[in-house]
DNA sequence: GGAGATTGTGGGAAATTGTGGGAAATTGAG
DNA sequence: CTCAATTTCCCACAATTTCCCACAATCTCC
């Protein structure tokens, strides 16, 4: 699995173009080719992943069967729905489809954030509010995470 | 893992630049290579980490869920927050993104502190106030660390 | 203490990267 | 079929980063 590292500040211009950071650009294997994935994000941003990575992540959605419930057969589609496949130009950007930023409500100054194997794009102005906690819910959000992680 | 031991005045240069102390560089593990990870500390400071340090301590993070709850995602997010991956140069010294510079303060007197895995970098005036402790604060410090650590 | 080696500091110049925009190609609507 | 809108491809300028060299400061060993 690829871990990617590093947070970027990219602007997006006119055409809706976003310009991959040559620093990001480098982690790709590659693999990666051209093509990456888009996808919205469950909080106000959108996630770009490897087109493997893509693959492994429906892979998971399918590990429960379409039967179960509406329920799930709904969070598929929703969450599949969103996809879509970019290619990356000859001066290193994608142009990222006008819901998915719309979705995101993303506007010239974007933050790239790497997060496991996925990348994450924020408008800057709703990233800085994701990130401004005080120490007191930090702690709770520790220990939120110690107690997930224990039980698995 | 790495266990870095020292306290050291470097300076930055206008471009940004800090360069390590030969001591410092000398307790890096070979297998370093030239890259580190520079990240924002939860004080008005910057922490470098080897990329080996840093990959073991997000991977804990990658253990858990994304799907999980918001308030993980939200954690992962908050931890990995500002990280960036630095080259050390042909003369020892790394560039230090400029949105970190900012977010410590660093100015031309810095301040290089081992902690454990981590290194930390002090403007040297926030660090001198840091620093700045009286016996009985200390003690109290103490006695809290000693109450935390047995709780677990 | 002095001479040579090593380390720290600064800056110039080349290479790379980011950004914008023009024009051709493609698509879709009427 | 034609026109307008979008998308793709390409080029060019500006800014940043990287690479390199040179000098200053410090350390080390004799």
């Amino acid at each position: 699995m690829t871990a990617f590292i590093g947070e970027f500040n990219c602007k997006l211009d006119e055409k809706g173009r976003l310009s991959i950071p040559s620093k990001l650009r480098a982690q790709f294997p590659e693999a990666v080719g051209n093509t990456l994935v888009v996808n919205r994000g469950f909080e106000k941003c959108l996630v770009l992943y490897t087109k493997e990575d893509w693959l492994d992540e429906t892979a998971k959605l399918n590990t429960v069967d379409d039967f179960m419930s509406p329920d799930i057969r709904r969070f598929k589609r929703i969450f599949t729905n969103g996809a879509n496949l970019v290619q990356i130009d000859g001066a290193q950007r994608i142009l990222v489809p006008k819901k998915l930023l719309e979705y995101a409500e993303l506007t010239a100054e974007v933050i790239l954030v790497a997060n496991g194997n996925k990348i994450e794009m924020w408008d800057q102005a709703t990233y800085e509010s994701e990130l401004n906690v005080d120490s007191a819910e930090m702690s709770q959000l520790a220990q939120m995470f110690h107690q997930q992680r224990n039980q698995g």
